[in-house]
DNA sequence: CTGTTAGCGCATTCAC
DNA sequence: GTGAATGCGCTAACAG
């Protein structure tokens, strides 16, 4: 494990000639340029990192907080923004928190401490108050979380269009009865259950509240969702699911009571998750655009490190309604 | 950003008085030790890890290579993984290498330029040799993944025999022709397709070349499988997977062809995958124990970085065969 | 074009 | 029990 001073002692140089030859920067003679990396080619040299982020006071890394890495739905947003992280020289580093607040405040003190340079929340189980007070001392960008008091750059679809236009197509099926299995507590299942009563509303049908029920972000929550929906005298003939994994543990269910999927009741998922193709049936959903929204999330990031823009904005990226098997038109 | 000499000077200490209550190392008189922590209080001043991580040449960072996060398997062998680092006073960055030998190649410049004190693989697009080079010289684990060649710790189950298991459990309900889709030039499917193999010979069968087929690790795999052991004159009547995904897209493909799983064909998948319960019908499986496959992995890089360990063995845990609708008797 | 030097923030040895 | 001084490996200002 050589050092800088090693490498120079045996090129016949200075370290500050060697610094410049390793970072391409400052004049150098071609011909010392080719002697000194040759020495470095020769012991194999790279460079201790730690020394060079302590004196440029940078890392030039980036920390991407995920509840929990299996979800996939994250693996593409990932991907856009290591493409991007990598065309300008950063890299990418991925955290578990498992919404458990105190893992979440261990990698925050990566960036306190100076271990990376900003931090990317796909969720947080911060209260607000104090995420804002670190957004405001701290590069930090949200991805497709949110709440309306958060007050840092937050990049995400439009839900409630999104949720609108997924309940119309339901509509159009002619369905009238329409149920929604949310979750509680997230501003964007909150904008989307906005959009779903938005379009009942002005399909000059009723919102009824007992079509809304609330359960756990999961394929059990599916389950439970349409036992509940089930319960009731009147239940509905198509279910608005707030994601793919809801909507497979509600297909489950249904199946498991001798409905069939869509003929007798339809189902619209959320995300385009990789198994909604894979399932059978195959779900309609609504897919974001995952690698944009990654690639977008890690550029406000970068604007941010460099100090440009503003702390306080939102972007809203295009989605789309996928029509598969699982809301085809019954064939009874 | 209040630096150590600061907190000395508000505190009217030395910095290497405040460096020893910071490390609760070394002796302070409980006063001076009170009046530091009370100037790190108020000034909410917290180390930088850059001049830290400098001085005692390690950051205790372990670097986990997946080839994609999505993979819902790694889960829960991160998690062990994770629990294990911390309570060593440990933490786990997570990569996605995408198998691109360019981006494996910038992580593994991680650990070779000091960001992180050890890398486990959980797949490498790296030839044996140069890997065993790495491993010869820094602290380097696999995990679930192995060719005999190579020589550093692994932790696996054993994949031959889980193999055998699986095979037999069809055998027992009475098939006689079985399949096996399967990828090629990775060393745990070899393992289990000699299992596979024993199993068939033990009973008394044949092993019949035309019912091996390799695809890829994938959804699109199983079905690319299926398609091709239903074009031969005399098809199985059970399939074994490599991978629940591939029973996943193997169940599809048959399920399209008006077959019925598991009624006229019988599936195993391996790995126990989060879409195995939940798929209909629900797949049987192999299931590795996982958390604990993760665990042991940390245990054993935790090891080799005290330089305690000898980087030559590897390591075979418990797995289980879990019975679902996949392989149910056929009703008929 | 090249070398000398200072210092990033911290932990640690050695005096006292 | 405490402080002064050194250096981890590197980059960047400055001088030449």
């Amino acid at each position: 494990m050589p050092t800088i001073q090693e490498v120079a002692k045996k090129a016949g140089v200075s370290v500050a000639t060697v610094s410049r030859v390793l970072n391409d920067n400052g004049p150098v003679s071609s011909n010392t340029r080719k002697k000194v990396q040759a020495v470095i080619d020769e012991l194999n040299y790279q460079p201790n990192l730690l020394g060079r982020n302590l004196r440029r006071s940078e890392t030039r890394m980036i920390l991407v907080l995920l509840q929990n890495i299996s979800n996939p739905f994250y693996s593409k947003i990932v991907k856009g923004m290591e493409d991007t992280a990598h065309e300008n020289g950063y890299n990418v580093l991925i955290c578990n928190t498992n919404t458990d607040i105190d893992l979440e405040s261990i990698y925050l003190d990566f960036l306190k401490n100076k271990l990376v340079d900003g931090v990317i929340f796909t969720c947080t189980a911060m209260v607000t108050a104090e995420f804002n007070k670190l957004a405001k001392n701290y590069p930090v960008v949200l991805c497709n979380e949110y709440n309306k008091d958060i007050k840092a750059p937050i990049v995400t679809i439009d839900n409630e269009i999104a949720g609108y236009e997924a309940t119309s197509h339901l509509i159009k099926l002619g369905h009238k009865k329409i149920g929604m299995i949310s979750v509680n507590n997230v501003g964007s299942s909150y904008d989307r259950m906005k959009g779903y009563m938005r379009a009942i509303e002005e399909a000059g049908l009723e919102v009824n509240d007992d079509y809304i029920v609330y359960h756990t972000f999961s394929y059990k929550g599916g389950m439970r969702g349409i036992k509940q929906l089930f319960e009731l005298d009147d239940p509905p003939t198509a279910v608005f699911c707030i994601s793919d994994l809801i909507a497979v543990g509600a297909i489950k269910e249904l199946k498991s009571k001798g409905l069939r999927v869509p003929n007798d009741v339809a189902i619209v998922g959320f995300d385009n998750n990789s198994i909604a193709p894979m399932y059978d049936p195959s779900i309609t959903t609504i897919a974001q655009p995952r690698y944009d929204i990654g690639k977008k999330t890690m550029e406000i990031m970068l604007q941010r490190i460099k100090g440009s823009g503003n702390n306080n904005y939102i972007v809203k990226l295009e989605h789309d309604l996928i029509i598969r098997e699982s809301t085809l038109p019954s064939i009874d």
